[in-house]
DNA sequence: GATGAATGAGTATTCATTCAT
DNA sequence: AATGAATGAATACTCATTCAT
């Protein structure tokens, strides 16, 4: 299920000027994953674009501000995307699991996608606290019905980012491996103070195969 | 305890060049801890260590070569240091908890090592290999000793590494915290299957105040 | 009194096509006051204008078009303004001083005027020819009454013309200033070979206040 | 008499770096002459003195750091070469025609010199100031002693500096003429107050031939 | 060996101009 | 006519690397 180029799909019945404007972001998704963030450069961008170099300033003031919003897109896109999936869940455990699979599942699946995520966890600090926020939210549910024993604080969110992100990491280099993603899981619940076996079944009951 | 300049001292009976060698390695870590291994120039090494720019390349072939060496060097080093607080202890658990305080409380406390191993982690395959050997030893005693119920694979270093690498980030960050330092042995036991409370009591036994 | 929009008010009847041609002269005028000739972008006038950048080339096939145009309505118009006061002056001297005083005042009070003058002065020779023809006429004028001791070449018209450019330089930085109008007129006058006493009073013979 | 190169010819001795740093800023010079300094560019500084682009950079920071030390330069050794000639001189009158007549065969015989003058009368404060400052004093001198009935402020200093800037400009395009320097040094003696008849006089007195 | 000036390929950015709508 | 998105040549500036001294 790939979802190249999901932006530009988006602009169908936008005017032009917004049609460029997402096929820049697509292609700014797309050359992150295929050289970082860091290496990314404008001519990368406005090649795989088909676009003139010169284009990438009618849209966008430089660099930064196209990163900026090329994860912003894909961080709001996949929270919309989880978040469909759970809006009738309830149960702490239950969400963080269904979401950590989601993610990291939609990241490695939409390989383009991780690499951004990756990428803006690491430098883009406004980004980064959205995406964590969602995190603090279900583990703070978990909190609230008394079933994790953990100090919420940044600390240990930037723990369960980064258990997440090298899976995400990890899958997208050597391929989609549920069963890594099922360890990710149980690692966090444990970080929550589950035992191994309660951490296992609770990721199992909610692990689609 | 400030470890300044360590290789360049280590040098001094050494011939001319060995010392220029050493000087520039010196300099590479502190460049790095102060603008990040991707922002450290060949004229900032060589600036930093008082030589003329030419004189880089009398001594490495390119950036790559000085900053795989600067980070095998630190690594070594620090490897050293842990390894000699730990010769007589045969415990597992105790192995990877001094293990780890060491290995966090020198990155901090010599917060240009810090940078060197992070960077050195996320960038440099291979020295990555090198770091995370040491980690697999001392868990793969655990799992000898019937004490931890992990898979120990690539994957499961991966996550242990993350868990090191953000106390180290964090605490480079914010400051030196004995506390953090503590969760994060705790994490990792708890990753190994030790309940919350056999992990703090493990912890807090090993930890010096 | 304020002449902002001048030529475009002057479209009023006018079709269409001649409004929007107008409408980017003023918007020339105005921006040329605002940043110089030199740094007038395209994008500055059609911007200015309220207009979108292309349409600027239906009217013009240039920048130096434009700057062309605009420049010799401002003559033009400044020229026709003066010559109104100045029908029925048939003294050289107080010719020269009338007129002298009036394109100070002009281009010093609307100082977008003066811009645009001072710009066609050095960058357009065939406006600054049609400028100085005016200057000429009335300094022949003295020379044919008898009373201006001058050789009326290109090089005394440059010198005079330099006079009344640095005056009105100077009031648009440092505000309107009648003193330097008049000490600019003596000047003048000294150089067509009056002495002191005789330009200052001539200057004030004809000065409003 | 041409001078060209003179900055480089300077460098005999100096170390490479100095002499590098010279021959740029006799091609900035010269570059000027030929394009003006707005248009004046880097590559263009680099191609004419038979440099890479990038060497430029080692020695200037940017356009605007070269073209203040070029005109620096040039204003200071004019200055040198005119009160070279004026040691002795104790008349303001003499002293006024000598170093107009001196500045204006320099900045018109040194074709380079004069674009160079005219560019930073225009474009650079500081050196306008340093540049002016010559003038005042001889002026000032003149007033002192009693024979110039001016007011001697920035307006006049401008007025004068205009009739210089004039001169040289007209000579430059039209070639030297030494009855247009003369009539120059009348021009500002009648600004001081002279009568035609004594300015002219004054300047037959101190003109070679 | 050390020096440091010179190099030039690489990258970001601007802006006049074109052209399909 | 007007629009405004797209273009790409022009230009400034960076920095790893070379090489003569």
């Amino acid at each position: 299920m790939s979802q190249q180029a999901l932006f530009r799909d988006q602009g169908k019945g936008l005017p032009k000027r917004d049609r460029t404007r997402l096929a820049l972001i697509d292609s700014t998704v797309e050359v992150i994953a295929l050289k970082g963030m860091d290496l990314a450069k404008i001519s990368d961008i406005t090649d795989h674009a088909g676009l003139a170099n010169g284009t990438f300033y009618n849209h966008f003031a430089d660099k930064d501000e196209i990163l900026q919003e090329a994860a912003q897109r894909v961080a709001v896109e996949m929270a919309r995307q989880i978040d469909e999936q759970m809006r009738s869940i309830e149960s702490a455990v239950t969400r963080v699991v269904v979401a950590t699979t989601r993610a990291i599942r939609i990241s490695v699946g939409e390989s383009t996608w991780g690499a951004v995520l990756i990428g803006a966890l690491q430098h883009l600090p406004p980004i980064r606290g959205d995406i964590l926020q969602f995190l603090r939210a279900d583990l703070q549910r978990g909190v609230d019905q008394g079933i994790f024993d953990i100090e919420l604080d940044e600390f240990f969110l930037d723990q369960v980012a980064s258990l997440i992100t090298v899976s995400i990491r990890t899958q997208i280099e050597t391929g989609d491996d549920p069963v890594k993603t099922a360890r990710t899981c149980e690692s966090i619940l444990r970080l929550c103070g589950f035992s191994r076996a309660k951490a296992r079944k609770a990721v199992a009951a909610h692990t689609p195969e």
